[in-house]
RNA sequence: GGUCCCUUCGUCUAGUGGUUAGGACAUCGCCCUUUCACGGCGGUAACACGGGUUCGAGUCCCGUAGGGAUCACCA
């Protein structure tokens, strides 16, 4: 059988990082076995639907690098991929389920199915549609059901759960499951607006558009039981299941929102490089093995495998991430880094010549995590420093420090030309005359030449900026030390 | 609470009966160094617990504990 997954999003939002790595698996999955990857939108909740929620989560996937052979847009065989554009579907298939037994209609009203679960509650059971006593087919008998549905009264229909009987299926992650039928609720496959629930839809959507494997988060293994029920009441053949463990926040709970950023669009806006974040994601849960963790995505989909994911759900470890980024970053060009800085630097204003800036990228790329950090960490780089760290001047600018400075300067202005070599020969020679280190020179021109304490080397950095900026800050440090604004 | 799922360093994980339990992030120390990083070297740190099975268990089985998910006319 060929290989033939799918990613079902719902339109009711941007894409969550959880979802991301459901797509990712699916896609990885997909590539590696050769089979077809589908996008399917999910959208019979019409109270939910978000406008553009759709475009932002393709955009979002495909932002990852996330590709598909089937979907709105994307062309396929068994479309429509969008469920509200196959409704009449459903209902066609609800009625199948009814006439083979398997399903039925009810009429109870929100605030009967209300009641009843109050007084579940209070007898201490757990909530569940009491087929016996409630509205439906079986308790009104042939002719008044009939009687309801001629006269038009909403109506709902709902999965025929046996009795004690168990449900046994297979999972490619977790291995056997069992659960016992009694614990299984009579779900709602068509609402009373005539949409079907998801368990209808994905089942049926799943097997019309001939899925392989279902490959989905561990919060759907709960309902499983109801989706095999379902295959089998059409005696379709079932696709086989994987079950991923959940992304966690840090005190173990299903990732949110409240604990930090969770959606795609919010790490791409913070200059995640993509496959970075791809990369990162795609070990939560499962590894190729081997010391390295660095892997391009066609490693990765060389290398992916099902049955290998974790059981375990993964803790969406920032830092981790953080650091995943900066890894990537360092291997990036200085060109390709440029073309993520340009718009942040425009955006603060800051123009300077593309050349000059891929000088500053190229010197300073090693120490940040991300390119639009340069827009800050860089802005001696940009412009005069308009502040000067107090803690670095006070630790470094001392008695005599002055002293050591001014000559050293005027040693400067001979230079005769401005290279990170003669400055340094230069420099050696007055400070091993001197008989002093080069600490204590160097961490004041630092001072007076970007304002911090911390950059690269400073001869490379004075170089950049060029002779005269340089020594225009110098004097420029001395007025206003002696104004006493430092 | 019922049901189901899960459990190796703080975190992500490797490990498929015999390992000094490996790697990565984080953390700590040392080295490099004009600062901060990077890099290099090294350290602290884990098989939840209790029973089995076995010559031998992180690996298999059963309990216990802990955690999580789920119990909608939402997906």
């Amino acid at each position: 059988m060929s290989v033939r997954v799918r990613f079902a999003p719902s339109p009711t939002g941007y894409l969550h990082v959880g979802g991301l790595r459901t797509a990712l698996y699916n896609y990885l999955f997909a590539r590696n076995k050769g089979g077809k990857m589908i996008i399917r939108i999910e959208d019979t909740d019409r109270t939910r639907f978000v406008e553009n929620a759709q475009e932002n989560l393709i955009s979002a996937l495909q932002w990852a690098g996330i590709t598909f052979d089937e979907g709105p847009g994307f062309g396929g065989d068994y479309g429509p991929y969008i469920q509200s554009e196959r409704f009449d579907l459903y209902s066609k298939y609800a009625q199948d389920l009814i006439e083979s037994g398997s399903a039925y209609y009810a009429f109870d009203t929100a605030e009967e199915i209300e009641a009843m679960r109050e007084r579940q509650k209070k007898a201490g059971i757990a909530p569940k549609y009491d087929r016996a006593t409630m509205k439906n087919q079986f308790t009104l008998g042939e002719q008044e059901t009939q009687r309801l549905i001629d006269e038009g009264i909403e109506k709902v229909v709902r999965l025929k759960v046996p009795f004690n009987e168990e449900i046994k299926f297979k999972d490619i992650i977790r291995g056997d499951v069992s659960v016992k039928t009694k614990d299984v609720d009579d779900q709602i496959l068509l609402k009373s607006d005539g949409f079907p629930t998801y368990h209808l839809a994905n089942v049926v959507d799943d097997h019309l558009m001939k899925i392989s494997h279902v490959i989905r988060g561990e919060e759907w293994l709960p309902s499983t039981p109801k989706h095999v029920l379902l295959y089998k009441s059409f005696g379709w053949e079932m696709p086989e299941f994987a079950h991923l463990p959940l992304l966690l926040n840090n005190n173990k709970t299903k990732l949110s929102k409240r604990h930090g950023d969770v959606a795609v669009e919010d790490f791409r806006q913070k200059g995640y490089i993509k496959e970075a974040f791809v990369n990162f994601v795609s070990l939560l849960g499962w590894n190729p093995s081997g010391d390295n963790e660095i892997h391009s995505l066609d490693y990765l989909i060389e290398h992916f495998n099902l049955e290998k994911v974790n059981k375990g759900g993964a803790i969406f470890d920032r830092p981790k991430l953080l650091w995943m980024n900066s890894m990537y970053l360092r291997k990036q060009s200085s060109e390709e880094i440029y073309e993520m800085l340009i718009e942040d630097l425009k955006s603060a204003g800051i123009d300077k010549p593309k050349d000059y800036v891929l000088e500053v990228i190229t010197l300073l790329k090693e120490r940040i995590n991300f390119a639009n950090d340069l827009v800050e960490f860089a802005d001696y780089m940009w412009g005069k420093p308009s502040s000067f760290d107090e803690k670095f001047k006070a630790k470094q600018w001392k008695e005599g420090t002055e002293e050591l400075v001014r000559p050293a300067i005027e040693l400067l202005k001979t230079a005769d030309k401005w290279e990170v070599d003669t400055l340094h020969k230069l420099i050696e020679d007055y400070l091993n005359e001197k008989g002093v280190g080069f600490g204590k020179l160097m961490n004041p021109l630092r001072l007076m030449i970007t304002g911090k304490s911390v950059g690269a080397g400073m001869f490379e950095t004075m170089v950049i900026l060029g002779r005269e900026e340089c020594l225009e800050r110098f004097d420029e440090f001395f007025i206003k030390m002696e104004n006493g604004e430092i």
